[in-house]
This record gives structure tokens, sequence and C-alpha cells, in this order.
DNA sequence: GCGCTCAAACTACCCCAGTAGTAGTAGTGG
DNA sequence: CCACTACTACTACTGGGGTAGTTTGAGCGC
């Protein structure tokens, strides 16, 4: 299921919930998010949410008692992949490393970071040579 | 002026032709565009965009005759600062190496840009260490 | 059986990107 | 001077994220 899967910012937190869960009522939903992020919001507003995101086809439910449970349908990569994908093709033409680059003299990056970079590339290259790719 | 700048499709891709160009009219404006995208849209959207993009502070003009003349009044670096870092943050919470990570798992980054990445990274140690920061 | 309660369904907004038609107006060509 | 044209200004509408009140309905306790 890799398609385009942009996501808002509520239905994003949403769907976190539900990779962290496995599942989750709608109560369950509203509750986790309102501890993560100090904004309480309106069941229905959760609700409502869901029912969108279920006929974008990216969660589903089934129910239990006279509540529904739901889980996501889709991956957290295939999100990450989806939105990185859309704004490196916005903003760099689709070019990675220019990203990494603008990361690199744009961004704040400090030291540590660079450290881990370096050691992320290291490895990466290892792996390419390995696979003969 | 480095604020929030989250700029839609059209009007990100009508901020490339300003910074581009330098200044434009909407009629330049919208013929790039058309060039550039296969994408041939009304002169009175443009229009409206750019109406839209000057209420918001991103662009003013100068009248010359009957026409507007628009600039851009913030830098491309700064909307991709603001747009990277937005995305990194919903996405990764702001830890940008784990960007960097994704990309180097999750997307498709080939062999040359490794190569690319490892001077960028390279460059950019040496860099922070002769600044000593 | 009857009402209460809780959850989903429905309805209704706001905001903003995008899209464009229409109205108004200033300058131009004859 | 008058009509035409080439602009901008104004108005309007779609679609989707986000927000939430109101209605409906199914089950539970008495």
């Amino acid at each position: 299921m890799t398609g385009m899967h942009s996501l808002g910012e509520l239905q994003y937190a949403i769907m976190r919930v539900l990779w962290d869960e496995g599942e989750a009522t709608v109560a369950r939903v509203q509750e986790l998010l309102a501890a993560g992020t100090e904004r309480d919001r309106a069941l229905t507003t959760i609700a409502t949410m869901l029912t969108k995101l279920e006929k974008k086809g990216v969660v589903a439910h089934t129910s239990s008692g006279r509540q529904f449970v739901y889980r996501a349908l889709i991956d957290e990569k295939d999100v990450h992949r989806s939105m990185v994908g859309e704004l490196t093709q916005r903003l760099f033409q689709g070019d990675y490393s220019a990203l990494v680059s603008h990361l690199l003299t744009e961004q704040e990056i400090d030291k540590r970071d660079i450290e881990r970079l370096k050691a992320l590339i290291a490895d990466k290259a290892g792996k390419e040579k390995r696979r003969g790719r």
C-alpha cells in the first residue's frame, strides 16, 4: 500500500497513536493525544478525523460492543517516504542530496549530529558496496 | 525576515519565478509558470495568488504603467528552512539526523549521492572544527 | 418495558489554497 | 472624443483539514 499518503497535523498525530497502540478506540486516541500534546480536543473531533481517515483508506475499524476500534492500514515509514519525498520534490526537484546539503549549510546541526551522520553514511556506503549495487 | 513561511504548491512555484527573475509582472509569472509546468492557469488565478502572497507579506509590488511588478520579500533559503524544519519537527520531532537516517534507509539514494554526501559532511566537519564550535 | 447513557452519525462551521469569471477603470488608437 | 483593450479589483466557489454541537440509536439497569 504505497501511494500518496500526505497527512495533516492532527491526522498524523492520530496515526502515531494507532502505530504506538496497535489499535485504539476514539476515546483512547483522544486521551493519549491530550496527554501528549496538552491540547484537549473534543471526542467528536477525533471521531470525525478518524472517519475521514477511514474514507482515505489509511485506517479501518472493527466494532467492539458499541465502540469502534481503529487500526492503521499504512506504515509510518510509508508516510515518511511520501511526505519527505513530496517536500524534496517540491523544494529540491527530487534531489535528496540537495536536501542534505541544505540541512548541513542552512539548518542547525550540531557536531554530535555530524558524527552520527558520518557513521550512518559510512555504514550505508559499506552496505551498498557489499550489495554490489 | 525569518518567520514561519510555509507555502502551498502554486505559491512556491510563483515564488520560484520571482526568485529567478528578480521581479515580474503577473503576465510574466503566468507565462513562465505555463512554460515550466505545462499547466496553463488563468491570469486571474496568478493575480489572486499574488494578492494573497502580498497580504502574507512575502511579496511586494510597485506599479509600472498600469501593470504591477512583483518582487519577493523573502529568501528561498528561509522558505526551505521553514518548510524542512516544520516537516522535521512533525515527522522526526525536530531531529535532523533522524531525517537523514530515514533518507539513507528508506528513500532511494544512489551511490553517487552517497559519495557527494560524504564529501559534504567531511567539509562541514572541517568547518565546525576550525570554527571551534 | 422504560428511560438513561454513551457512542456513532450527521450537520455545520472556519480557514486557506487554488481556481477563475465578472466588474470596473485607465490608458491607447483611430 | 470615443470605443476598445488590457489591466486590477471584487466576488464566488471547491475541496480538504480541523473543530465541535446536535441527533439518533442501541443496550443496560431498574
